[in-house]
DNA sequence: TCGTTTCAGTTCGCATACAATCTTGCATAC
DNA sequence: GTATGCAAGATTGTATGCGAACTGAAACGA
């Protein structure tokens, strides 16, 4: 893997940190991938020092984790942190909407317009910005619904919640999701807040039980790989 | 201020972490407050190294805040971002209870033994301890429904709820504080989620009005403090 | 007396150095 | 042929050093 694009310099280690969320975010770096410090240093043209602080960052935001001297790896949820983390999840935006679901109509329109760059992205068949957007709705979501606290905590988790359809492979499908961004949408257009948190609540669900379908699939297949190491 | 209590050893950087965050909870250290890495690194008998990891991950977890080349301070929110906290609280833990607040009978019974240990701190008039206790039972409240993820989110938020009454002086009362929690209880006991969740959205709301009421009465003291610098 | 400037002290920002531990490949014994 | 032990290499954990920037106070001038 490589943590091409966004070739910018500047090497604060805030950089690290929003440069591997980006990746997550957008499909570049898989669940269990290793993040050596001294690789990432030379990447990003830094010491150590600050490749650290933005995995110290990373940690307490639960994107990564240490494994004692043996280095940095983006998280590898089991299916029942994964369960937990889409919990959470429903939690959340569920409860967003429903103590401040009353959007204006600069929610909306804002809203709008990001729903069609995600059509946009899946048209185009750009993979990495389809999965950015994809999550980056829900933090969009909480910014134009004025509040910045549930952004950054949705930013994190709708960043484990990506992971986590990668390793369980949850293949809900992408233009199905856009889908049903736009259904919440117009559920808050027409002011129906209950309407639009019981859409969340579904649109989630659907995400954690493709969970549920492919997780053994997903065994499966490790086990295969494990019998046949030619595939 | 000193970091008294708690006098282990062990010297890792999650445990100058904890410390902090136990200070702020238990109303140790003010908003505001001066954490210099020196000052740190001596008290816990480290680097200055370590103490960086710890204030990074504070950092992350919005309890701390760095001013460049000045040093790490404890947040001290503008009324806007108090208020947004309060926001996310409310919509977290409303959320939480609406999406899984069928609690069984040993969480319930969980709940109550916290609450009996608020109230006998309350007795006892341990400030600390109950200061502690008030915002801990929210967390356990988020672990006893089986959430260990939403316990982590709330963990920080009601850490920076503490620093937010403590900077606007919201002196909600702390038996009240403990009845309201008990009546939420008593609602989940009785199996009414919609009650709950009512509840509990009144009982933060509590919180966000006393700071709405006292900000006046703080700037004043604030100037008074200015104008009278041996008060 | 008040405002400005300068200078010394303090503190963080970042890099580097060294120690501790883990991994890995190879040699050796059974 | 398999397993075991060992040593070299690699990687993280922690401390330390140095430079830059900020603070505060003293000195200076109006």
């Amino acid at each position: 893997m490589t943590l091409s694009s966004l070739p910018e310099e500047g090497a604060s280690s805030s950089r690290i940190e929003d440069r591997i969320v980006y990746a997550a975010l957008s499909g570049q770096i898989a669940p269990g991938e290793r993040l050596g410090e001294k690789e990432l240093a030379e990447i990003f043209g830094v010491s150590r020092t600050l490749v650290r602080e933005a995995m110290m960052r990373l940690q307490a935001r639960g994107i990564v984790q240490v494994s004692s001297r043996r280095g940095w790896f983006v998280i590898e949820p089991t299916e029942e942190e994964a369960r937990h983390t889409l919990d959470a999840r429903r939690a959340l935006e569920v409860g967003m909407l429903v103590t401040l679901g009353k959007g204006d109509a600069r929610t909306i329109q804002a809203l709008r317009a990001h729903v069609q760059a995600e059509k946009a992205a899946i048209r185009k068949a750009d993979r990495a910005e389809r999965s950015y957007l994809l999550g980056h709705f829900h933090v969009c979501l909480a910014e134009t619904l004025g509040s910045p606290v549930l952004a950054a905590l949705l930013q994190d988790l709708t960043t484990r919640t990506v992971l986590i359809a990668a390793l369980y492979q949850s293949s809900h499908d992408a233009c199905e999701s856009s889908a049903e961004h736009e259904v919440i949408i117009d559920a808050l257009e027409a002011g129906d807040v209950p309407e639009a948190a019981r859409l969340m609540d579904k649109h989630l669900r659907h995400v954690e039980n493709a969970l549920n379908e492919r997780h053994v699939l997903k065994r499966l297949k490790n086990l295969k790989a494990a019998l046949n190491s030619s595939d």
